[in-house]
DNA sequence: AGCACGCCGACT
DNA sequence: GTCGGCGTGCTC
């Protein structure tokens, strides 16, 4: 017996087809077809996508049913038996549709287009007349010409009559670019054959011919031939004709990387950076699974410890991923792998396009590369011999996918640590309470970084009390100790970041009569104004208008838009400094494409001296010029109703702090705080993690959160607020009645954001320490009653481990 | 999810 | 009598 069947999962995300369905495989594919390869499939009436999961020799389904394969969509499969196996985990793992599973670790260019077309079936004189301009020049038209122009009822009709048929096209969304380059004959005879027949009087025919004989069978760009040469494209033709040479289609790799970078060497290490690399080097040689975790302060050289940790396995023929944060993926860091690694390197971020994500995925795909850096995703970078994965910065919530499938890239890399036998490093100035807590339990192994690198001093910090400042009446946004050191950096042309925690700064639009905030029409959101285009959008669902004249409750004139935290700050500032040259970074000043790069290289190269912005300049910013960093608002992040936002005070704050001084001069930071007193505050102040975590651990501990407790949150949405609310108690009942009575359950609850694009959001939140059956029971849940609810109109999405509540 | 099949009300 | 409403069920 041969292998005649495929197991295929389908491109429809559904619950019924969940699932795999046989196909038959043609003779002329049975050699081709392979684990992981795409195939077209006609699944009932239409024609999707599929994965092939499993390959088989014979099946149960009666043949009456069974269908082949129409189309084997790749050479070479584009998931490996790995990412199969990873598939069915995150399946399980975090409840979601195989398909979605299989999809994530691909990139989007890979993703099938549907499109549908209406062919001709008859003369087209027997068409209604409405229908006949469009088959006057083609007998296959574009389904949506029908939808623009509101022709759907005629046409169903003429389906019916089967005056026309419709037909499913899947086509893959990317392209590989390809480019037309010259390929001179590779054969000396045949160029000197035809530099005889070519006439005297055809100079340039000679000169090229010349040229070409110098060249045999080489390949090139048709301009630099015509430039080398002389010459230009008729001549070219000429020759091609007499078949001197020929034109190719050549695949090319679309450059995302703008400039060259140079080479640089391993740097030499501190002892504690040697040990912590020794322990991981003997891991990788051992072929041991194990997660450490680098907890090393800012500026100790965690990056280095990477990059030569890298290097080892990339001596042994191994293949390293490095995660880090989107945020931080400025070209800053990238630039250091590549002029480490050079070529080897592929990096992966939301910045590039669909086709230059493309591209970096096919460099690893085809082995062209050896390093993968990038974002959340490039956790599923088709290596197939990893040697080291590498998350930096791993407490960040980045990490953590927000829809479907709703994994965390660090599960991810410890189950890809296992497959392949190799050391996982998650590394952080701060790290996660989870993961700490895992390695004092030595599910991790600690590796420690108590000093800089550099043996640099840590910048000093002031806690500012802005209720003092108060009294002393002081209503600015500067403290006066803030605006000395300012002061003081810019007589000494020395630079400053001034950073502005986002939350509750957005800029919106108020009337100043009644009070009233423009709220988004389908969610519980106020709108957020975009001075570029004038307009008002929600970030949540997209909904956007222009700013009203008058105000919509009052209709007084008196609205007004409160501009981004940072442009008021901006305004300040110059009232105070009227000759600081300020630049800065929102998400006004980096909408378009490479922006925020241009920013920071601007602010690099002592252009300004003060950077003013977000959580967007918080991480990576690496300048030997900046002496000071001044917090404005250490409270903002702090009065979250979320239980992790003491966990996510501190970490701003030593991550901010840690970009003053890594360099030889002293930094210093100021941070202006409500509650100085707060511990999250307090011991960022020294970077003093260990009691804040001890702290922390407490408060955690009392209140039955993670890392003490797992959660699970399960939110049920519906257009009608009672339905929303009705379901989800319904929800709670259910799973109170049979989940264990260690488990509790809270809620439920309106959710943070209590209306999104028209639904009401109810959760209720399961917090467990030991749940086996948790999985299983949340199945059942959907299992009994997906049904029901879709017919009601419900929505349900469950999220384990979810970052917000 | 999408689409066909199938059984009941308002129209030529 | 027929067109079209959307309830039910299946997709290898």
């Amino acid at each position: 017996m041969t292998i005649s069947v495929a197991e295929v999962i389908v491109d429809v995300a559904a619950y019924p087809v969940d699932r795999s369905f046989d196909y038959l495989i043609p003779d002329e594919m049975v050699s081709l077809i392979e684990l992981g390869s795409r195939v077209k499939v006609q699944f009932g009436p239409r024609n999707v996508l599929g994965f092939v999961v499993a390959l088989k020799e014979e099946t149960d389904i009666p043949s009456e049913k069974i269908k082949p394969i129409s189309q084997l969509l790749d050479i070479e499969p584009v998931l490996t038996s790995e990412m199969l196996q990873l598939a069915k985990w995150l399946k399980h793992e975090t409840i979601c549709f195989e398909i979605d599973a299989l999809q994530v670790m691909l990139p989007s260019a890979l993703r099938a287009k549907y499109e549908k077309f209406i062919s001709l079936e008859t003369d087209i004189d027997n068409l209604p007349e409405v229908l006949k301009p469009f088959f006057s020049q083609t007998s296959k038209v574009n389904y949506k010409d029908f939808e623009k122009n509101n022709l759907l009822h005629p046409l169903k009709t003429a389906l019916k009559q089967k005056l026309v048929v419709l037909e499913n096209v899947v086509k893959q969304k990317g392209q590989i670019k390809e480019v037309r380059k010259v390929q001179i004959a590779d054969n000396t005879e045949i160029l000197r054959d035809i530099s005889n027949q070519i006439s005297n009087r055809a100079k340039k025919q000679k000169v090229l011919i010349e040229w070409m004989m110098q060249h045999v069978g080489e390949t090139m760009d048709p301009d630099t031939l015509y430039k080398e040469t002389n010459t230009s494209s008729a001549v070219l033709q000429a020759l091609i004709e007499l078949g001197a040479a020929k034109f190719i289609q050549e695949e090319v790799y679309r450059d995302p990387f703008s400039k060259e970078v140079g080479h640089t060497k391993s740097l030499n290490l501190t002892e504690e950076q040697s040990t912590a690399l020794q322990k991981i080097t003997t891991a990788m040689e051992n072929h041991q699974t194990e997660t450490f975790l680098l907890h090393g302060i800012t500026g100790s050289g965690k990056t280095e410890v990477y990059l030569q940790a890298i290097s080892k396995c990339l001596n042994d023929g191994k293949e390293a991923i490095v995660l880090v944060p989107e945020i931080s993926l400025t070209p800053q860091m990238t630039e250091r792998f590549r002029s480490r690694f050079g070529e080897l390197v592929a990096v992966m971020h939301s910045g590039l396009s669909v086709g230059e994500k493309y591209d970096e995925w096919r460099k690893v795909h085809q082995g062209k590369v050896k390093v993968v850096v990038g974002a959340r995703s490039a956790i599923f970078a088709p290596f197939e011999n990893v040697g080291i994965i590498i998350l930096d910065e791993e407490h960040e919530s980045t990490y953590k996918q927000e829809d479907n499938p709703r994994y965390h890239a660090r599960d991810v890399a410890i189950w890809r640590g296992e497959y392949h036998k190799c050391p996982v490093i998650l590394g952080s100035a701060t790290p996660s309470l989870e993961s700490y807590a895992r390695a004092k339990k030595n599910v991790y192994s600690l590796l420690t970084l108590k000093e800089r690198a550099m043996k640099q001093a840590l910048p000093t910090v002031h806690i500012v009390d802005l209720r003092e400042e108060l009294k002393k009446g002081n209503r600015s946004m500067f403290s006066q100790e803030l605006l000395e050191s300012i002061e003081s950096r810019l007589n000494k042309k020395e630079q400053t970041v001034l950073f502005l925690n986002r939350r509750g700064y957005s800029s919106f639009v108020l009337c100043r009569d009644c009070g009233t905030v423009l709220q988004c029409q389908n969610c519980d959101i106020s709108l957020t104004y975009h001075r570029s285009n004038e307009k008002c959008k929600c970030h949540y669902c997209g909904y956007e208008i222009y700013v009203p004249k008058t105000c919509p409750q009052c209709q007084s004139e008196h609205i007004r838009f409160f501009g981004t935290g940072t442009q008021k700050v901006e305004e300040e500032l110059y009232k105070f400094f009227p000759h600081a040259r300020v630049l800065r970074m929102d998400v006004d000043t980096t909408k378009t494409k490479g922006s925020h790069e241009q920013i920071l290289e601007a602010f690099g190269e002592g252009k300004a001296d003060i950077l003013l912005g977000t959580q967007m300049i918080a991480k990576g910013l690496d300048y030997p010029n900046i002496t000071l960093v001044g917090v404005l608002s250490a409270d903002t992040s702090l009065h979250l109703p979320d239980f992790r936002s003491a966990e996510k005070t501190f970490q701003l704050l030593t991550q901010v702090s840690g970009r003053a001084g890594r360099h030889e001069k002293k930094g210093e930071v100021v941070i202006q705080t409500y509650t100085p007193e707060h511990y999250a505050i307090e011991l960022s102040k020294d970077q003093f993690y260990e009691p804040f975590y001890e702290r922390e651990m407490m408060m955690r501990h009392q209140a039955g959160y993670p890392p003490y407790y797992y959660l699970a949150l399960v939110q049920v949405s519906h257009e009608d607020v009672m339905m929303a609310a009705d379901y989800a108690q319904k929800c709670v009942e259910w799973l109170r009645s049979n989940l264990s009575f260690n488990v509790s359950i809270i809620g439920p609850t309106a959710a943070g954001i209590s209306r999104l694009q028209n639904r009401y959001r109810y959760q209720c939140l399961i917090k467990y320490k030991i749940e086996p059956e948790l999985i299983p029971t949340l199945m059942q849940l959907i299992k009994l009653y997906r049904s029901e609810w879709i017919k009601k109109g419900i929505l349900l999405s469950i999220d384990l481990d979810p970052t917000m509540i």
